[in-house]
RNA sequence: GGAGAGAUGGCCGAGUGGUCGAAGGCGCUCCCCUGCUAAGGGAGUAUAGGCUCAAAAAGCUUAUCGAGGGUUCGAAUCCCUCUCUCUCCGCCA
């Protein structure tokens, strides 16, 4: 959410750079209706003030024992009126809150300009895709041909964009989250986190999911039957743990010894991708339901393109690692998220589709969302101040399991363990068809 | 699931219809005192808005005592709904 004191001060700047990512701001609704706050607010505020005053006289005067009827007379006059200037009011600000609500973050003087991906600017590689001297198989023929990889089994239970891991695959995909979590925490000093997979309303609207994003997510309600009224308000799958880790915040106003904070949470992430159909159908690539690490940093003002470096730096010492190929893409105005500022995607090496693939996006949220959730901390003069807020996935467990399978396959159909791994599978180096066994 | 208790400022805690944005305490800030420290004395200490103003300063003003609604000239206080916390019983991983 912006300030609204910018829009008031300054609209201009703020149409022209939210219409650098495609965004159109609906300038005379919006100025007509500031209009019609600031009469209306006025005036209810100044029948308030009377009315104040008033039973403040009447206060008074019974507490001498005088007579009130003349005061209460008047005051009953213009009740009504009061009434309906709270209410016109009322409505007013609740559709300037609806225009706030859906309007993207500004981005940063930083971020290239453009339209689409095609106009994202590469910042750094690292590492060379391997040359294989054999015809190379992508993720899913791979895993099915161990026998460990199970799409049909998916579509059985649940239906399309799930999957089964069995054995040694299951083993490695486990393998990885704890990997990076361990990395996180041991290395990059970030505290672990486990935090809810189902969270309410308010916590989507903190992060910038809702109120326009909803055909994203999935909803769950108590007692399964699904009932349409207020007094039964669903519960959200997490489509990331951005959403309850930032969340811990809102409403929080924490001291400024606190920060930085650093949380790492692995967590299942569940999105419909409503409008991907036809979209990477194949595979493990596009699910409805991955796993995730997840960065999440809440910092001081000042200090978040720092942030924002260093968090990118931890999501790439991952793949670095697990020596994984991978580009830093600079996201443009017109690729980046709602509630970005700006962002970096971290783009892997995957051999079998020849093209880098995005595996971590990482951004710098500014205030955007610590607006909405009201988040803030203590500053140097001890003003509760709006807070800062980053996340990026470091990585996203799924399609880092496909980048290993991959970027590790051999000609015999096995795949290779990553060196960094070995330690989580038991100190096996290979998986292979039987390997399903061996682990039992 | 059943029975009960509760939610007030950074924290603790008083307040059951009127000069209450809220006593008192703790903490914190500034000042005085003291050779230093401890102790003591004094003052201050919520948040988000609106209007006036070019802006700052300042002034005026509104809202907020878990959330939402209601009664009333007036609600922290009375009524209704909801949320959360705690205690006991039952059940459960």
């Amino acid at each position: 959410m912006l300030e609204i004191q910018q829009l008031r001060n300054d609209l201009n700047a703020v149409t022209e750079a939210l219409a650098k990512r495609g965004y159109t701001f609906p300038v005379s609704a919006f100025n007509a209706l500031e209009a019609e706050r600031k009469t209306i607010q006025t005036k209810t505020q100044d029948l308030q003030a009377q009315r104040n005053a008033a039973s403040k006289k009447i206060g008074h005067a019974k507490s001498k024992g005088e007579d009130v009827t003349a005061i209460m007379a008047e005051v009953t006059q213009f009740g009504d009126e009061l009434k309906q200037a709270e209410i016109q009011l009322e409505q007013v600000q609740q559709q300037l809150q609806k225009i706030l609500l859906e309007i993207p973050n500004l981005p940063h003087a930083s971020v290239p300009q453009g339209k689409d991906e095609t106009a994202n600017v590469q910042i750094r590689d690292w590492g060379t895709p391997r040359t294989f001297a054999f015809a190379i198989k992508d993720h899913v023929t791979i895993g099915e041909a161990l026998g460990l990889l199970d799409f049909e089994t998916a579509a059985k239970l649940s239906g399309a964009r799930f999957s089964v891991m069995k054995g040694g695959l299951a083993r490695l995909h486990r393998a990885l989250a704890q990997f990076m979590l361990d990395t996180h925490t041991q290395q990059h000093g970030y505290v672990e986190t486990y935090a809810p997979y189902l969270v309410n309303a308010d916590s989507l609207r903190g992060t910038g999911q809702l109120p326009k994003f909803a055909e994203d997510l999935f909803t769950v309600r108590a007692g399964g039957n699904a009932t349409n009224d207020d007094t039964n308000p669903p519960f959200y799958l997490i489509p990331t743990a951005e959403v309850p880790i930032t969340n811990m915040v809102r409403d929080e106003i924490v001291s400024l010894q606190a920060l930085p904070l650093k949380y790492v949470a692995h967590t299942p992430c569940f999105r419909s991708e409503a409008g991907s159909y036809g979209r990477d159908t194949r595979g493990l690539i596009r699910q409805h339901q991955f796993d995730k690490v997840e960065l999440v940093h809440l910092v001081h003002p000042d200090q978040s393109y720092d942030a924002l470096e260093e968090l990118v730096g931890h999501a790439e010492k991952i793949l670095q690692l697990l020596e994984l190929p991978y580009r830093v893409m600079a996201l443009c105005t017109g690729d980046m998220g709602f509630s970005a500022a700006k962002t970096y995607d971290i783009e892997v090496w995957l051999p079998a589709q020849n093209t880098y693939r995005e595996i971590s996006s990482c951004s710098n949220c500014e205030a955007f969302q610590a607006r909405r959730m009201q988040a803030r901390f203590r500053n140097e003069n001890g003003k509760p101040t709006l807070l800062h807020s980053l996340n990026g996935s470091g990585l996203a467990v799924g399609r880092t399991l496909v980048a290993v399978l991959e970027n590790y396959q051999n000609s015999d159909g096995s795949v290779t363990i990553p060196k960094v791994l070995r330690t989580y599978m038991n100190g096996l180096d290979k998986i292979e068809s039987n390997t399903e066994k061996q682990n039992e």
